[in-house]
DNA sequence: AGTATTCATCGTAATATTGCAATATACAAA
DNA sequence: TTTGTATATTGCAATATTACGATGAATACT
């Protein structure tokens, strides 16, 4: 079918599930990086440093827009993007609180 | 075309990709969950759990098995399953080095 | 052997994702 | 106003994902 049965699911598994879904491209995970890297907005150069074409890396902003995690600010002709910091603090939150739950290794293996 | 190009990104950018991909599903995730929970291998239970269909739930463990997260122990006509203590470890360092890379606010924002 | 149980795999339908060419939109400069 | 530049949207083809019924393989129990 390929659609996901969400409402079998807690809030929280879906959230998380769709935050996981986002980062799951390397094309998504370069593009944060990148702004990471220059740790201020760029205006549009993503797509000759990226490598791919222009309405693709357009799809993959969105994409990244969508979950908040980064944000972009009309200048002229261009927009620049960089890290929404507040919701890269709550993105980052979620994934470490679901890594912290582990405890111990099971007993049995 | 539904195929990344994932030969112009970097090792790194892949795995990471591929490691959330893996978690980009409520029904992974609550898996997880669950085996984190009870802290212990399960046998099987988990169709009646989790609420999806047994190949379903076979699907999404067989995804979950492919990045080493959880293994699986045959147990008679049952199989156990469990996290994979070393491998979580690794996974949640990926996503926690990935997240940490965080610095200061853009000047431009 | 025959039967039941548990799980994996196959096949298939519905939907989603990825990527790009073509086109549209918005603004700036001439 | 026209031209150029930067980005978004649309439409499409190829492929992937999600879900499940049917079937298969393996083991345990009579």
């Amino acid at each position: 079918m390929g659609i996901t049965k969400s409402e079998i699911f807690t809030e929280k598994q879906n959230q998380l599930a769709q935050l996981a879904k986002a980062l799951a491209h390397p094309a998504r995970i370069a593009i944060i990086e990148h702004l990471l890297k220059i740790n201020t907005c760029i205006c549009g150069d993503l797509v000759g440093i990226i490598g791919l074409a222009q309405p693709t890396i357009s799809q993959h902003l969105k994409e990244l827009k969508k979950i908040g995690i980064i944000q972009g600010q009309v200048e002229g002709t261009s927009v620049c993007y960089c890290i929404n910091t507040e919701k890269w603090k709550e993105i980052s939150l979620a994934f470490e609180t679901f890594f912290s739950k582990d405890t111990n290794p099971p007993s049995c293996c």
